[in-house]
DNA sequence: GAGTTTGAAACT
DNA sequence: CAGTTTCAAACTC
């Protein structure tokens, strides 16, 4: 499998690499104008936040709707994809794929919800059909691969089908059909998935969302950097890694570009084109944040070399043209690739450009979702102001951690990944291994193999230190067994891609598999939907923020450590335990098991809210969540900026939270979960809103966030957190995401939008860092930024390691977010208060999760998911960059990506 | 860096 | 749902 995989990817790779081509569009000159590095600020002043920021509020709509123009585009696409693809298609596998893809992808829609998106994109697209949409994806395969390699799809899903080919692929199909609901099959799924990307349907939705996130990030980083350029690379890049994701990615991509091409034009292009600067620029930073937020679009890290190219392509295509460079750079590129052209065929479709996402791939899939409902414009349109958002988040973050990074010495990989970018990661990509997916099921041998394939790949990374962390900061896996696609994974369980620093071996968490990663995700939700919500909420609503109301939703269960090291969950996110705890002899600092506030007490909120109450812990650390997530976020904020409480988390753990890669790329929710989630998401939402000022748009938006999960807090957060509190202390926030853009997007993209719902799911995955789980207090929180002094946060205390981010990101966030956050709140929440700007700023899906997670209680709230933090950790920078990087390197092997290298 | 401990995740 | 196994991190040396 994996060699067959990885060839396929090789061959995907190097088409969409050298393929993309095009560029033309205005976009590209866009693009080329910005000059690759433009000053993060600078940047982010101009092309992100006009865009986002400034435009936000107002824009939001119109972006909205151009967004939502994009996914339409993207559709369209498709079909040319397709149809350019086709041919290559014709090779058995992908024949294989199509069947079953198809059907897999139809499932994978439906579990995303974006079935419907899907067909637009038929229709939109062109006549193709669906079929043959699924066929192009197939076909890149095939092209890339050819059969036996196929690259992406066939990768991840072939790489199942190289083992048992046709048969194996019918019968995914159909189990898909049935929707797979196994997770069994997963691999099966897995290669539906992919094929499901390739699909147009599932292309449709995928694309949808991936292009929201891809445009997130590349909007946010273009607007908020305007890297555009470079951005593009890191996209590319992403993208291209892992053939399977690509063909879902690359469907994004092309909406993406089509977005971009057809519906606003120069906005479209503007945003494509910042993003992809931003990447370029931001250079290993962006691509970290980014690719997390953006990776599962883009594939964000490891594979981003082609996804440059294809982003590129895809942005020149915004025009008519494009469609047949993206069909180009489809059948050359590996999916990843064709995402990014993506281009505008369709424009019909035309829409936007929105960005998709590619490195948010994940996200996509909520994205997805919003497709279906957009269908029409306007869920485009919320895709797009998500991705708005989400780039913007990811930009920011990026650019903080970029800096950071580079600073600190991962500019390497930023340069790294520029450079790798370039190259033509599809050799990289494709390794896949097979499907992770499959591996578990069915593929332990094939793990094996995989691994050695990754490992051998990965040969050089493996990266550094296994230590946890990186020298960001941000967490990185050691995974050996798991391919870093079970929850075993820190990487994977907070939502993001792995990092070049990831000591990770055959690891399947990479943009290039983001299809598999997804379909995983899904599976893993299926199960427990809670399973990538944010794991610590906070316990009170509103208010506080505080990071003593924090408590991990499921609780702990240590036996031996006391809860005093870090082999407890609780405190490891520096949070205290919780009735939910089953811990024995609990001494655990931030608070006993049956105390509520431990540490913070003061959290007085907590207080009043009550945990007293505790009725449920859920429903508690629900309501909790939902404000916590905006307090966290405050809180992080807070911290970080603000004096307050600052201190609290700083001193407090630093370490202790963050571990969290930094990731920001989220995947996104699977669309099952998202379903589930997101009815959980919108009772959260409604719920948030009835607190909340914001308007009802709020409740569908926070549907549709839900999905997006991470997203979608900021909203939360503004109006939570600021209003609350901020209280401070909180020390360690425990994770509280960064992923803000997302969120804003969401926000404003639900606000604006209708109904998009799903497609947030996919954000969830966004990201940030895994460690963050807890969220590691600081960075965080930090963006929200709370109201005190959002600013500081960084600042000083920092303490953890992802502070550096955080700062970055705050301070790119502030700049950015803010007008992001001032549309969301605005628009939602009118946020609350104090945060004013800053905050919004993202929290990622996670926090939605979490919400959602929170079972019972986060649910209603929608916004809540919000907190949860997902993200806490580290955010971003360094894991994504270090994926990106590793996208880079890994290019070269696709397994490295894996490897990270 | 190897080896042990730990508790969550996964599996049955 | 409980019991067991697997896993990777946390911790120890
Ligand atoms: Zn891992
Ligand atoms: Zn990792
Ligand atoms: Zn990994
Ligand atoms: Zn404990
Ligand atoms: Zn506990
Ligand atoms: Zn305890």
């Amino acid at each position: 499998m994996d060699s067959p995989e990885i060839p396929k990817i090789m061959s995907n790779t190097s088409p969409s690499s050298d393929s993309p081509p095009v560029q033309e569009s205005p976009v590209f000159s866009y693009i080329s104008n910005l000059s690759p590095i433009q000053p993060v600020k600078a940047s982010h002043a101009a092309q992100g936040f006009p865009g986002l920021s400034s435009p936000p509020l107002v824009f939001t709509s119109p972006r909205v709707n151009t967004l939502r123009e994009t996914s339409f585009l993207k559709r369209p696409q498709y079909p040319q994809l397709s149809s350019a693809e086709k041919p290559k298609a014709q090779d058995e596998a992908k024949k294989f794929v199509d069947g079953p893809v198809d059907s897999k992808k139809h499932i994978t829609q439906l579990q995303m919800g974006s079935i419907t998106d899907t067909q637009d994109c038929e229709t939109n697209s062109s006549s193709e059909g669906v079929d043959e949409y699924l066929a192009d994806p197939m076909e890149m395969d095939g092209t890339n691969s050819a059969q036996s390699v196929n690259p992406c799809l066939k990768e991840s899903k072939n790489s199942y089908k190289s083992e048992e080919p046709s048969e194996q692929a019918t019968e995914d199909l159909q189990g898909k059909q049935t929707f797979d609901a196994k997770p069994v099959k997963i691999k099966e799924l897995s290669h539906g998935a992919l094929p499901s990307s390739e699909r147009p349907k599932v292309g449709s939705r995928i694309s949808v969302d991936n292009a929201f996130n891809g445009e997130y990030h590349h909007g946010l980083h273009n607007q908020s950097q305007g890297f555009g350029g470079e951005y593009q690379d890191d996209c590319d890049h992403t993208r291209q890694s892992p053939p399977g994701r690509l063909q879902i990615g690359q469907v994004y991509e092309d909406c993406r570009e089509n977005v971009g091409g057809t519906s606003k034009g120069m906005i479209g292009n503007m945003i494509l084109h910042a993003p992809n600067k931003v990447k370029n620029d931001q250079g290993g930073m962006h691509r970290r944040c980014l690719q997390f937020e953006e990776a599962p679009p883009c594939a964000t890290g490891k594979r981003d070399s082609s996804s440059k190219e294809k982003v590129n392509n895809s942005e020149p295509p915004a025009s008519t043209a494009e469609l047949e460079i993206v069909k180009v750079s489809y059948a050359a590129t590996s999916k990843r690739q064709m995402g990014a052209s993506l281009p505008p065929l369709y424009g019909g479709s035309s829409p936007l450009t929105v960005p998709k996402p590619s490195g948010i791939g994940l996200h996509l899939n909520s994205i997805v979702n919003a497709v279906p409902v957009v269908r029409g414009a306007t869920t485009s349109i919320r895709l797009a102001d998500h991705y708005i958002g989400l780039q913007v988040m990811k930009s920011s973050a990026v650019v903080s951690h970029l800096l950071l990074e580079n600073v600190r010495g991962d500019t390497e990989t930023s340069i790294a990944a520029s450079s790798s970018i370039t190259q033509s990661p599809h050799t990289v990509e494709f390794e896949h291994h097979g499907s992770p997916l499959e591996e578990r099921k069915s593929d332990s041998q094939n793990v094996d193999s995989y691994k050695e394939l990754n490992q051998y790949s990965s040969q050089k990374k493996r990266k550094r230190t296994p230590s946890s962390k990186d020298s960001d900061g941000c967490k990185r896996c050691n995974c050996k067994k798991t391919k870093c696609l079970k929850l075993y994974c820190d990487c994977f369980a907070a939502g993001v891609y792995c990092a070049e620093t990831c000591a990770c071996q055959g690891c399947f968490n990479i943009p290039d598999y983001e299809d598999t990663v997804l379909e995983t995700r899904q599976q893993i939700e299926a199960r427990n939907p809670f399973a990538f919500a944010p794991k610590i909420v906070q316990l009170e609503e509103e208010i506080q923020f505080t990071p003593a109301s924090a408590r991990h939703k499921r609780g702990c269960n240590c036996k031996k450590s006391m809860c005093l090291k870090k082999y407890c969950e609780c405190y490891q996110a520096n949070v205290g335990c919780s009735s939910g705890c089953r811990c024995d002899g609990c001494k655990n600092v931030y608070g006993r098991k049956g105390d509520y506030g431990p540490i913070d007490h003061g959290v007085t909120k907590d207080m009043i809210s009550d945990k007293a109450g505790k009725e449920t812990f859920d429903e508690k650390l629900e309501m909790v969540a939902t404000k916590k997530d905006a307090l966290s976020i405050e809180l992080y904020d807070s911290h970080n900026h603000t004096p307050l409480t600052p201190s609290i988390q700083c001193s407090d753990h630093t370490d202790n939270v963050p571990k969290s890669p930094c990731l920001i790329t989220s995947y996104l929710r699977s669309p099952e979960s998202d379903l589930t989630v997101i009815s959980s998401y919108e009772k959260s939402t409604i719920s948030s809103l009835r607190n909340s000022e914001t308007s009802g748009i709020l409740l569908e938006t926070s549907k549709e966030l839900s999905d997006m999960g991470y997203y979608c807090w900021q909203e939360d957060y503004d109006n939570i957190g600021i209003a609350d509190t901020f209280s401070p202390r909180h020390d360690a926030a425990p994770t509280i995401c960064h992923i803000t853009p997302l969120s804003d997007l969401c926000s404003k993209a639900s606000a604006s939008s209708t109904s998009s719902r799903s497609h947030w799911k996919n954000a969830s995955q966004i990201q940030l860092c895994p460690g963050s789980q807890g969220l590691s207090s600081n960075s965080s929180l930090r963006w929200c930024s709370s109201p005190l002094t959002p600013m500081t946060r960084l600042g000083g205390t920092e303490c953890s390691p992802g502070v550096d981010f955080d700062h970055g990101l705050s301070d790119i966030m502030q700049e950015e977010m803010p007008e992001i956050l001032k549309d969301i709140s605005a628009t939602n929440k009118s946020v609350k208060v104090s945060s004013p700007n800053k905050k919004r700023v993202s929290p990622p899906h996670n926090h939605n999760h979490e919400l959602g997670a929170s079972s019972s209680g986060s649910l209603r709230s929608g916004r809540k998911f919000i907190l949860k933090a997902v993200p806490s950790f580290p955010p971003l920078t360094p894991c994504s960059s270090s994926k990106g990087s590793n996208t880079i390197q890994s290019t070269g092997n696709l397994h490295d990506k894996g490897r990270k290298k």
